[in-house]
DNA sequence: GTGATTTGGTCTAGTAGGTTGACTGTCTAT
DNA sequence: ATAGACAGTCAACCTACTAGACCAAATCAC
């Protein structure tokens, strides 16, 4: 069934990039897709979408450099704590956004029409469940288990 | 949402990978997962894994490959067509297949345990049916939509 | 049949989106 | 005051793809 999930992915992936690049903002790389939303729902600063979006640190680092040089993000010395950056959307970044979350949206509805309003909700909650439950903890090459 | 696809992957591979590196089958790759229990489950050749996983067929070959050499899979010349090559699991590949199929089960049957059969089976199916949907016309680069 | 086209697959080169490890500067607890 | 945790960056590398050129075998068009 994983794989079942990416085919859904590349569907919605292809959805939104097609709208996005009908509003000329093509340059939009897609991870930056589920960084900016998560922006425009409250986190706002890279610890947050590390953790939003389940890679490490540098990952975000690096997509953050991208999402800024490509004008969605503008980074903000945090004036309390002078380690973070505070990432604020652009007018760019804002109008993405809603790009991305009208294109979602479509494959959204046509999901709840085939089963149901409140399945579709039970679904998904259940999936953020397992999602959760993925410490967050990106580990790719040999597992060390045992012998730290 | 499709990053939360994208999390609940991530955590169905996390929990194969520990699965296989237990039972030994550490070396098969994240692609291979699928490729496999596609061909336990009647592909036979490259093609059908492009069409069943959404890849190129460059991706198949390359991962074949790979699989062929760490000895999951044996490459026979079909003689029929002799194009084509006949895709057949070792006996290490069958191992990995079972491995594989009971660590979703596992997943799954949380997923089930929160939902219920019912919904699950529904959901399953929406997802099948939007995936298909997905011309399985893996474009990255700019889309070159009009134009032909 | 014989040529043109399609199809199955490989080779090569390049890219996106990550990973790890080492490092710097700032904050926090003791 | 200082040891350690924490936010983030820099650099090197890796996986899983994509694109385009190519080849040989099969199929079609006549």
């Amino acid at each position: 069934m994983p794989w079942l999930l990416r085919r859904v992915n590349q569907h919605y992936r292809n959805a939104i990039r097609s709208k996005l690049t009908e509003g000329g903002l093509g340059d939009l790389p897609q991870p930056g897709y589920w960084a900016l939303t998560a922006l425009a729902k409250g986190a706002h600063d890279a610890s947050h979408l590390m953790i939003e979006m389940g890679v490490t640190k540098q990952a975000v680092s690096k997509l953050v450099d991208t999402l800024v040089t490509a004008g969605f993000v503008e980074r903000r010395s945090n004036q309390a704590d002078r380690r973070r950056s505070d990432l604020l959307l652009t007018t760019r970044g804002r109008k993405a956004v809603s790009i991305i979350e009208s294109a979602v949206k479509i494959t959204e509805r046509r999901l709840i029409a085939e089963v149901g309003a409140r399945t579709f909700s039970q679904l998904r909650q259940a999936l953020e469940e397992v999602a959760s439950s993925t410490t967050n903890a990106p580990h790719h090459r040999d597992d060390t288990r045992g012998i730290p």
